[in-house]
DNA sequence: TATACATATTCGTCAATACGGATATAATGA
DNA sequence: TCATTATATCCGTATTGACGAATATGTATA
C-alpha cells in the first residue's frame, strides 16, 4: 500500500517552475501561507489567470491549498523527493535576491499591513495571523 | 556596451530543465566534456533527437560546444546569474543521487573505458583524455 | 574531387500550455 | 431563497515544443 504512490515527476516539477507568473506566486509564498486575493492584488493580473497557475502548481505537488470560508490559502509544500526539496529551497533563495521579486514582496507587505488602502480587501484574512501554524518547512 | 547583454531568461532556463532527455544529457556532462557520439550510444536514442536537445540546451545558455575534427564536445557552463548557477549545481547534485542517472553514468564509463565493445565508436575521442583542461567550474 | 562519417537542421504532425472572456462553483449573509 | 463575494473551470485560439523521417552541413581521407 505504501508503495502505491507514483514516482516523483521531475519533468512536471520543472515545467511548473518554467513560468514567470508561477515563480512570482512561489516567491510570495516563500515563507508564509497567502490568500488568493493578495496574489491578484499584488500581481495585478486577472483572477482566473492566477487561479489557473495556482492549480498548475497544485497539480505539480509544489503547493497545497486550505479553505477558510470564502478564502483559499496557498502554501508551498516540500516535495517528497529530497533532492527536489533542496533544489526548490535553492530556487526560493535565488528568487529572494531578485529585484523584481523583492518588489513583489514589498507590495505584499503593503497590502497586508495597510489593507485600508485596498477597499476590496478590507475583510481578507492577513497572512501574519495564520503564519504561526502553517509555516513552510523545506529544511 | 557592457550593459547590452540581455537579462538572464529564467523561464528558458527552467524550460530547458523540464525534459527527461535533457536532464539525462546534463547528468552525463556533470563533471566532464562529452562527445555527441557517446550521448547517442549511452541513451540509445536517435542522433537527430540528441542533437536537437543539445541545441536546446545551447540556446538556453546551459551548455557550450567545442568542435574537434568531426566530433562535437559538449560541456556545462555556469549561468551568468549567480543564483541560477547555484540552482543548477544543486540540480546536478540531485541527479547524481537518482538510480536511473547513475545507471546512465555507468553506461558512459563502460562506453569510454571499453570502446572496443562499440565498433562504431572505436576512434571516438574519450572524455578522460580531455577532462583536465575543460573541467566544469560551477562553484 | 568523391566518399564516408559525425553532427545539425528542416518538415509535418501531434500534444501541451497560456491566454482572455465567459461562466460555474462554493460559502456567506440578508 | 436570493444576492454577493471569492475562487475555479470551461471554451476557443495561438504558441511552443517533441518526435520521426528525411535531408543538409561540415570534416577527414582516399
Amino acid at each position: 500500500m505504501a508503495s502505491l504512490q507514483k514516482p516523483f515527476d521531475v519533468e512536471r516539477f520543472f515545467q511548473a517552475l518554467a513560468d514567470k507568473t508561477r515563480l512570482r506566486l512561489l516567491n510570495l509564498m516563500c515563507d508564509q501561507e497567502i490568500c488568493v486575493c493578495y496574489f491578484v492584488e499584488v500581481l495585478g493580473q486577472p483572477q482566473p489567470k492566477i487561479s489557473r497557475h495556482l492549480a498548475y502548481l497544485r497539480n505539480a505537488g509544489i503547493v497545497t491549498a486550505r479553505r477558510e470560508g470564502k478564502w483559499m490559502h496557498y502554501r508551498i509544500v516540500a516535495p517528497p523527493n529530497a533532492g527536489a526539496a533542496r533544489v526548490l529551497q535553492e530556487i526560493l533563495d535565488w528568487l529572494k535576491e531578485e529585484k523584481a521579486m523583492q518588489a513583489d514582496r514589498t507590495r505584499l507587505t503593503r497590502a497586508c499591513c495597510a489593507p485600508q488602502k485596498f477597499v476590496t480587501l478590507q475583510n481578507a484574512p492577513q497572512p501574519a495571523t495564520i503564519e504561526a501554524n502553517t509555516a513552510v518547512v523545506l529544511r
